[in-house]
DNA sequence: ACCACCTATCCGATATTGTTATAGATATTA
DNA sequence: TAATATCTATAACAATATCGGATAGGTGGT
């Protein structure tokens, strides 16, 4: 292998000009280049590429397969430069956006669609996760921006920017005692067992009202075991939405509850990362996608 | 845009090897070529590759991302050039298989997956067409190679090369007034409605056998009919399974049938067209596959 | 302090690449 | 058929880049 880009590109732009000269003028250079350009070329890989029989040279059948492997070499070379342009501009070429298994994935279907459209050469990483990892993760640098729930503050090495609220449902199994009441008061829900989110790192917890109380790391852990008649639990809403539908679940009213139900989803990020253009673009983006509508 | 491949080459070696001098013992040039090598990259691309305030060079940041593209360029060129060696060699890189839908695609999977472990490089086409399609393409070089079943001679550009036969299956509806004949006899068969197989080009057609027939161009269209009761057929065994267990079909005795109900599914090819490497390879793995187990 | 090994830079010889000019070939057009 | 325009290949020569070797300066281990 001693041939270089420039032969590469010579016999592309080429192909695609349809001859020698108009490459000649295309590219800015001489048409001699071109000529002991693709000439060499051939010498090099040990074949023609083009029938020159003719007055306008016309590839032959393994030009054609070449032209297909030196177009694509090329694409690569200008991905290469572009996303070295970007890091000369100090922007980011590759991002690791963690999101909590809580978060309702689908609707970041289009933002994900949205983010390739707009940065076409930028290295997207997904990590899903359950609630605790999120935070650590920024926080160590595995992921550059985390999608999660929280409850009480973060660390201080972290900015959380609220970009939705999510509604708890009050959940129990069809056969729990409490099913037979809508509206439950707080005494009622006091006689049976609680089970509450908790962070297994931060020890960061949900809000628990029983005395009898497990702690559990995983909403969908959660969701499970009151499906099986464990205890009662407060959950975001779409989390044990499908299980209402399928009948293993029952909502109950949350009036009697004091306090408020509301959770935040938001977007957290190393407050010493600065806010570069990609992670600007995603944060208004996810701004406006869930608080505009 | 003005690096070249040396300098990738330089900078990706330099990285696995650790130090610019290790690189520069691997790959055999003088230790200076690849310091400036670097340099003059680092100058194009417009920031650092390495930090050097240590002893050994180390990634930056943007390094890191610039190795995996440098990375990937490079393994392009490889590929470039290996697929050009293949061509210098008069060897074929890309190849177009046309297999015929009747032909049961399940036989070929550990094929495709054969082909690709064999021959990497292979840009592989797979087409799939009704039974008239095969032939054709492969006459008019819109595939290499095709795998079909036939009865009658083929056109005299083509090479048929038998590898598997086939029993027919005589075919009927429950509900058809045949079903209640294990054995039907000749008589029987003729006072009801066959449906034939008939190439559409070339009229190649199946053995009829009632002289109130339909002619139809696919085996599928063919046991969705029989299956609604238009008539009887005999297709190739696998092709109606699925049918006969969901209870769609039946199948009766061919016994009082006179004559082979053997087909043949085979590859064609060009007769003019060399046997290539891969051709020769894929036809005697066809012909192992079918025949000696 | 010494040694081994590293990177950056300078230097002269060499090779490559680039331009211009020109010759031969092939379509188009009058 | 002859003139014209446009194409490719190649020679001649200038500009530039690349080559290995030598050297200077730095760093880490003994």
């Amino acid at each position: 292998m001693q041939w270089n880009l420039d032969q590469l590109q010579a016999f592309v732009v080429a192909v695609e000009q349809g001859s020698f000269s108009a490459a000649a003028r295309k590219i800015g250079k001489a048409q001699s280049r071109i000529s002991t350009a693709i000439a060499n070329l051939e010498l090099d890989l040990g074949f023609d590429l083009f029938d020159r029989s003719n007055r306008l040279p016309v590839l032959t059948e393994q030009g054609r397969e070449m032209y297909i492997d030196a177009r694509s070499v090329l694409s690569q070379c200008q991905r290469l430069s572009s996303r070295a342009s970007m890091l000369a501009k100090d922007e980011a070429v590759s991002l690791t956006v963690a999101i909590d298994e809580a978060v309702p994935i689908e609707a970041f279907e289009t933002f994900f669609v949205d983010v390739a459209k707009r940065f076409p050469e930028l290295t997207l990483t997904i990590l899903n996760g359950a609630q605790q990892d999120i935070a650590h993760w920024v926080e160590h640098k595995q992921a550059d921006i985390g999608v999660m729930f929280h409850f009480a503050p973060m660390s201080t090495n972290l900015d959380f920017i609220s970009i939705a609220n999510f509604r708890q449902s009050l959940i129990v199994s069809p056969t729990h005692p409490l099913a037979q009441y809508k509206q439950p008061s707080l005494t009622q829900l006091k006689q049976y067992r609680q089970l509450v989110i908790r962070n297994r790192l931060s020890g960061e917890q949900g809000i628990t009202i029983s005395p009898t109380h497990w702690f559990i790391d995983s909403y969908y852990y959660i969701s499970s075991m009151v499906s099986h008649g464990v205890g009662w639990a407060l959950v975001p809403e779409h989390v044990a939405r499908n299980d209402w539908y399928s009948g293993l679940l029952t909502e109950l009213s949350t009036r009697q509850i004091s306090g408020s139900l509301n959770m935040e989803m938001g977007v957290v990020k190393r407050r010493d990362k600065g806010m570069k253009q990609v992670l600007a673009w995603m944060h208004s983006y996810l701004d406006s996608m869930f608080n505009t509508v």
